[in-house]
DNA sequence: TCCAAGATGCAGACTGGTTGGTATGTCACA
DNA sequence: TGTGACATACCAACCAGTCTGCATCTTGGA
């Protein structure tokens, strides 16, 4: 909904309003900000190839022109909703939650984020929108593929980073191949997504939750064992 | 290709050469094979919805006609594809061969079925119909949801019961759920695929087999450990 | 055994609606 | 007064689905 406002556009806002009354007439980076979100709401709701440029003009009140000045087509548009809305959200979710957690173990930090994963039956039905737009267009569109894979690769890097840290720590187990134990952290995350949005039950979601978050705790060194 | 002439098609071939030398002129069970598997093919390339009707016609050399004399709509051509195509590739993947395995080990059989799923960069870049479809439509039609649930239970149960022949056999550890362990197991199956289609890397794939196979290990019960 | 007649299986032109995209005009703002 | 930021009418392509017509097959009766 109002997501989209960034502190960034408040400030361009109130220095505008130091200078004329004019609210918010001729805004640009407010319309393609407007135009990026409900693209991509539209976008996880039926997909890329199936999204429809008029339905995200009727969510706006934009019109066409606006759209193709901001934006040189379908694809690039696609294109922005990866690298300014998914990717941030997994920064969001993931990375900074990973970085902010310096001192703390990284087994528990990761173990929070998944339990922090929404399973609001919205964000249930609609799944994972960087896994929908993985699944469906890095087989047609090597644009978006190489995009997607950008994301995927920070996501893997920065648990591999955390869990390294870990390692350091005494805390994470010495035998784990760090890259491949993210990965695996990844699918099981992505494959509990898929089961939980076909399935639209949430108690599919919060078992996964809880299997995910027992195998974490079977990465913990020797040591660091906190419960059973 | 010539997958769909099954033996049946054969049977009722001879019987029609003994009346008249018309070889295979109005055979209507092979148009409908001959439309389903070629619309699976497309579906399986594009999406349902992408799916053109027309692009289902070239592939077949099958008029318009053919197709809506068999299939009510587009949508109950998919609906055929999921009970037809999609939920025999899993019983001919997983359940026959579970069942199969009667007095084995079930560890052992799911560990030849997991590593038995083939790599080739087709497959791998096509993902698993099944997560396609559902990752795809589950949202937004539920008569394709409902279907496409079925098949997840049938799988889920199917590794269910292995592993509990394993138990009874002493081979699985008792300390098990069986129904989350065996969810467990397909979500990690279905993320790696996941994975690995937006990695078009047979690498990442492997790399994910070798896990599964290596959690999968983890299931034996204490007095059956293999190797390593 | 043969033929008539209805049913089956299909051919292919056609349609109405939707789609992404464009061309041109216009208004705000610096 | 020019350029940035739109507005709007328009378009060609596409797309699922329909309709009519026709060949082939099956069936029932003589």
């Amino acid at each position: 909904m109002v997501i989209g406002s960034c502190k960034l556009g408040g400030m361009l806002l109130a220095r505008k309003n130091l200078k004329r009354r004019a609210p918010r007439l001729r805004d640009p980076e407010r319309t393609r900000q407007r135009l990026l979100q409900a693209a991509f709401r539209e976008v996880y709701r039926c997909g890329f190839q199936s999204a429809g440029i008029d339905t995200i003009l009727a969510a706006t009140n934009v019109t066409k022109g606006a759209l193709y000045y901001h934006f040189e087509s379908k694809e690039a548009l696609g294109y922005a909703i990866i690298e300014e809305i998914v990717a941030e959200m997994t920064r969001d979710r993931w990375l900074r939650p990973l970085q902010r957690s310096k001192d703390e173990d990284p087994i528990d930090a990761l173990i929070g984020i998944v339990q922090a994963i929404p399973a609001r039956p919205k964000n249930l039905k609609g799944g994972c929108p960087l896994v929908n737009l993985a699944q469906e267009m890095s087989q047609l569109d090597e644009q978006f593929r190489k995009r997607l894979e950008r994301i995927f690769h920070a996501w893997q890097e920065g648990i591999t980073m955390a869990l390294r840290r870990g390692q350091y720590q005494g805390r994470v187990r010495r035998d784990l191949v760090l890259e491949e134990t993210a990965s695996f952290l990844i699918a099981m995350v992505e494959g509990y997504e898929v089961l939980a949005k076909n399935a639209q039950d949430a108690k599919v979601w919060k078992m996964g939750v809880r299997n995910i978050v027992g195998w974490l705790s079977s990465l913990r060194a020797a040591g660091n064992r906190k419960r059973g």
